[in-house]
DNA sequence: TGTACATCAGTGAACGCGCGTTCACTGATGTAC
DNA sequence: TGTACATCAGTGAACGCGCGTTCACTGATGTAC
């Protein structure tokens, strides 16, 4: 609640121990520093409890308290991720007030600027090899919502009926990939690939079979 | 050339010295030795030049005869894996006769099934952060032929005229994130993805606008 | 109101490990004379 | 044909490091009586 008598997650600060009853607190500021490292890492393998603490201003033990383990610092972290992730698609879902395919684009625009923004996060929650050692269900949240977003189309009759999860794979299939090949291009290659909006308009076009939308956004 | 006095870098097993002038041969040993590991690994950060050294038979340091640092050894794998790749994409490519949609087909699905073969390889040589700290600029050679074999297709009149370098990076981007997706995911969670094979047509349909192939191959 | 005690939130030292890398070296093998 | 020597292919010990994790502990704070 209050804000001010407690600094955030500092670089490196020091921290003074929490009161009573708000050891929770400790959790939150662990959980905060583990996705800054992991967005500037892009890697799960690289983040070392060590470093996490290091940076929450603690000592590395400190971690124990509330994660049993490396991968359960990870998990948790990666399950916070994808439940912003999550939440600021379907806000933009929600924000197309009604019209399917106005929803569908923001959705999957929301989706890929969130990438670039988070270009580690994204890379750790689709890429990391830790998808493979652990259960990370809580992924599929987003299948979901994709899905249904396309039927929705489907059933206004703004895109051709057919199997709306086949095609939602596809759409989620393709702008994934657009994604990945954009932030795993090497820095050093001048290299440069068109923007991914125009690409994920095409992927609409194409593949969900919505209009081709004018110059501007759709919405009005 | 004679290939049983010498072992290939069986697991773990000591080697002999190489004669006079075969000093190279070591080089391709930890290679070999290099690419099964990243296969096994799909990370490579997690890849240890003693792992590498102990697999080869072999004392640590002699890795340094033949690799400046870590990543020099790693580049050296990712640049012969991708040449293998790209050998048998080629490969696949002329086998096809001619025939430009089945050519492209024949691409697309050896650049699948060889993800599917070598999933840890895939996924260091286009997803592993290497990509962004190092020039990995071998990797353009794909998106070259893959841009040829769409022109093609266009030229003979078997595909809507049209940007081929951008609908075969919209072919080349839906591919990977199909592939991705798969390699990535879970394997505790029971969910199946449907067959890359389908998923890949529908791509060649819809994003290139070739005509439906029939329930076998193409060709004959 | 005072005090003993339980609990909470965290600490500091230590463990054993594998790592990348450097260094001086070894011993077999080919070659010049 | 013999022998000194250069070169090649590789080794073994050692460096310092950061890591994950365990363990016994500390000291402030709230609470029961």
């Amino acid at each position: 609640m209050a804000a001010m008598n407690t600094t955030p997650p500092a670089s490196g600060a020091q921290r003074s121990r929490n009161r009573r009853g708000q050891g929770e607190r400790l959790r939150e500021d662990i959980l905060t520093v583990t996705l800054r490292l992991l967005d500037e890492l892009a890697d799960d393998q690289a983040l070392s409890l060590r470093a996490v603490a290091r940076e929450a201003g603690v000592a590395a033990t400190s971690v124990y308290l509330h994660f049993a383990d490396h991968d359960a610092l990870v998990l948790a972290a990666m399950e916070r991720c994808h439940g912003d992730l999550t939440e600021a698609v379907d806000k933009a879902d929600t924000g197309a007030d009604g019209d399917p395919v106005a929803s569908l684009r923001a959705r999957t625009l929301v989706m890929g600027a969130w990438a670039f923004q988070h270009p580690g996060l994204y890379k750790v929650l689709h890429e990391s090899t830790i998808n493979q050692r652990a259960n990370t269900s809580f992924r599929y949240d987003l299948t979901e919502g994709s899905t249904a977003a396309v039927q929705r189309c489907m059933d206004a009759g703004l895109a051709p009926a057919d199997d709306a999860a086949a095609v939602a794979l596809d759409l989620r299939a393709a702008v994934h990939g657009a994604v990945s090949i954009r932030l795993n291009q090497s820095k050093e290659s001048g290299r440069q690939w068109p923007p991914l909006e125009e690409q994920v308009e095409r992927f609409l076009v194409k593949l969900v079979g919505v209009a081709r939308s004018g110059a501007g956004a759709s919405r009005r």
